[in-house]
DNA sequence: ACGCCCCCGCGTCAGTCAAC
DNA sequence: GTTGACTGACGCGGGGGCGT
């Protein structure tokens, strides 16, 4: 989990926001199998294949002649990529704002279970002095 | 009303990584 | 080596809060 948050931090990490679910599950049941495999779960890419609509795939290189052609292809090119980067680099921010809320509710999540755990140690204290006394 | 500051979302560029 | 996807960093513009 922290070597997660570490890879995402430091950018090496892919498809932020993606865990979620099973990292409440695993909070509030501590149980560590309820998380999908070595790989953290946010880091599951989902398959983006699919271009926007009126987006049209360039013509392979062999069909052009002219100087003129080729520029017009390059600016296609450069159209086209900064398209798809856009539409990515919305997913990626939707992305990691989901994964920061995920991670906030986690934090609420361990912060009450911790609480509950030092008030069952005081008890368990209270009942060992009584014993011992 | 105005200026200022802060925050948020966006577009773009550059770098990294994995797949081929 | 090339290519496509992803993401950090940067700059910009708009909106809201606050003091004057």
């Amino acid at each position: 989990m922290l070597a997660s948050l570490e890879q995402f931090m430091l950018g090496s990490g892919r498809g932020a926001g993606e865990l979620c679910v099973q990292e409440l599950i695993m909070a509030v049941t501590g149980d560590e199998t309820a998380a999908t495999g070595d790989m953290p779960a946010y880091q599951i890419r989902t398959p983006t294949t699919t271009l926007p609509q009126g987006v049209v795939m360039a013509a392979s290189p062999g069909t052009l002649h002219s100087p003129q052609q080729m520029a017009e292809e390059a600016t296609r090119k450069r159209e086209l990529r900064l398209l798809k980067n856009r539409e990515a680099a919305k997913e990626c921010r939707r992305r990691k704002k989901e994964y920061i809320k995920c991670l906030e509710s986690r934090v609420a999540v361990l912060e009450v279970q911790n609480k509950k755990l030092i008030q069952e140690l005081e008890t368990l204290k209270d009942i060992c002095s009584s014993k011992t006394d």
